[in-house]
DNA sequence: TTTAGCACTCCCGGTGCAAGAGTGCTAACA
DNA sequence: TGTTAGCACTCTTGCACCGGGAGTGCTAAA
């Protein structure tokens, strides 16, 4: 119960530090040793028997070593961990492949590789939020057989596209009409809003506009339900699981991957971190999702001028080197921020 | 050796499709029951030896029943297959869910999860190939911050759109007067000769041409290179194939989901596949890739015009309801051709 | 040519055993 | 009072062994 002595975390450190080195309970032995500190395995049981009672550590079976608990990598996580500061290379490294270079989803999927590569996990990253975003401009152009190419453009490095199905061909001239009539009116909005007066507009006023009206603005709505609609994200390495032997098991593994195509119970964990300032960690059960039971989550939020517009992070096991990805995350979120400001 | 008699083909097929029910070896004392022929076990052992001879059926361990080769399989599915009538209401989900609407990537990536979900297996869809394509229009638009938008137009329901970091920024007209010049000079020629000549024009004349031209011929090299590039597919279900026993270790499904995520190897097998006219079937180490040793591929080609636009199909285990399977993509490879035909 | 009979092989699950690792407890020690 | 040595105990792990079951291959008879 009592606040936790100095030598109770540090061998509560020692013992977490050596099980996420090589997977193994850490027995008393070991851990007199691993320590530093001159003391015996029994004198180590006595302290370990407290941590137990605590529910930091628990053993798997009767006479095997200890591992640590959920609780146990929170309290190290939280107050033990001594982050490694990163490796200039692994700086580089992320910081020469995130230039900006075409448009933003290739931004993202780069950055989740990167990630993935670098901490031998699985890598994630959610598209941009698009809720603040405004428009920049809309552009209808003709195609053949009843269709229309509409082009979204959000900002310099976010467009969308897409083809709507409509009742008869329309020329050029007409869909430039259009567009000028939509740029005038809602150019620089918020996207949300436009699609707010869009649909009001709509209902209310269908009697009275214009035809065109009517159909730039049918046009329109469609897109933008498009853009809105894309709350996603973009997942890499996810191989790299099939190695951590903690989820060696084909129904574990099963569980998670069919979670990563579900994709709606984890995009709903990664919405959870925008709010947060920094690095944000779950552990295991912690996240509430089964599927991620075994599992720990490293987010960390990216932003333009200061607005959160979406999370990046890994996924691992529990039993994965904290000390080494939280500070990889940490700067990825910051490689990536500045990549997507307009700088000069 | 020579030619099967009737009988050894009967068993062999009852074999197969036994064995294919329910995974395990087929003994003979089974195997004469389930073929319906009035023989005993001790006569059905007499043929089955001589199948094993013929390199049709292997038995894992010494006292256990047989199951297929490779060649086994292959014989199986070319001579003695009996493939399955549709059931119309796969008809009628298929044809349903593959109304085109929007552009031919989220077409594919439709088609490749409706394949996914009929067969439980996994669903592989090839991208439309542009190497025949031609080109319909080029437009750019002007972004801020050194940046241009170029939309490709290939066809009705193909559209590629690229941003290009840019020396200067450049005005809506200027680039208005670019486009109508690669529109006017291009506009119905196919991708690679276009290509191909802007390369030329652009080495040779580099200084006879004046500045637009070349920034323009620039441009349109960049965003058909990524257009050129774009050979890809899209994959669907692959946590299907967790629930295949003979897949479910997790050294085999790492290999695979590494070739999954590679791409290249998966890639080239089925680019070879756009060659025949029908449904084509790898079975096992056929393919000639190891990670798909316990593998088949079952695959069909799909047209527009009448040419071959890419291939899409099924990844299974070797085990797989052969005789389900080809006509669900052989059928989805019809319907998917006709929702990419112009009608009307 | 087909069949019955039979010895043989191999897998599989269960059991027993010994070694090893680690614990909890107790009693002695500083 | 905190630390340590000692010791009995528990539990895993690997190994060998065994018996039943399934299925084969061979031989000889129908």
């Amino acid at each position: 119960m009592s606040e936790l002595n100095e030598r109770a975390q540090l061998l509560l450190k020692a013992l977490t530090e050596r099980y996420i080195r090589d997977g193994q309970p850490v027995g008393s032995r070991t851990l007199a040793r691993e320590a530093g500190l001159k003391l015996s395995p029994a004198t180590v049981r006595n302290v370990i028997a407290d941590l137990e009672d605590l529910g930091l550590v628990r053993s798997p079976h009767t006479s095997a070593g200890r591992v640590p608990t959920v609780q146990g990598y929170r309290l190290f996580v939280d107050t033990l961990l001594s982050v490694k500061p990163l490796e200039q290379e692994t700086v580089e490294e992320l910081q020469e492949n995130l230039e900006i270079e075409g448009d933003s989803r290739g931004l993202m999927e780069t950055a989740s590789s990167l990630l993935s590569d670098v901490t031998r996990l699985a890598g994630v990253v959610t598209l941009p939020r698009h809720e603040h975003a405004s428009l920049q401009r809309v552009e209808f152009l003709p195609l053949s057989n009843r269709k229309v190419l509409a082009i979204l453009v959000i900002s310099d490095t976010e467009v969308q596209n897409c083809i709507l199905n409509t009742e008869r061909d329309y020329g050029a001239a007409e869909l430039q009409q259009y567009s000028n009539f939509l740029n005038e009116q809602f150019a620089g909005k918020e996207l949300h809003s436009v699609r707010a007066t869009l649909l009001a507009e709509l209902r209310e006023t269908r009697e009275h506009l214009n035809r065109m009206m009517t159909t730039a603005m049918t046009m329109a709505d469609k897109v933008l339900g498009e853009a809105e609609k894309g709350s996603d994200y973009v997942l890499a390495g996810q191989t790299n699981l099939m190695d951590c032997d903690e989820l060696c098991n084909v129904t574990t593994l099963r569980h998670l991957f069919e979670a990563f195509d579900e994709k709606r119970e984890i995009l709903g964990l990664l919405d959870q971190c925008v709010e947060s300032e920094g690095v944000q960690i779950f552990i295991g059960e912690e996240s509430g999702y089964q599927m991620l039971d075994e599992c720990s989550l490293v987010t960390a939020p990216y932003t333009v001028d200061g607005k959160v517009l979406g999370v990046l992070g890994v996924i691992g096991p529990t039993r994965m080197a904290y000390e080494r990805i939280i500070p990889i995350v940490d700067a990825t979120a910051r490689i990536l921020s500045a990549a997507l400001n307009p700088r000069d």
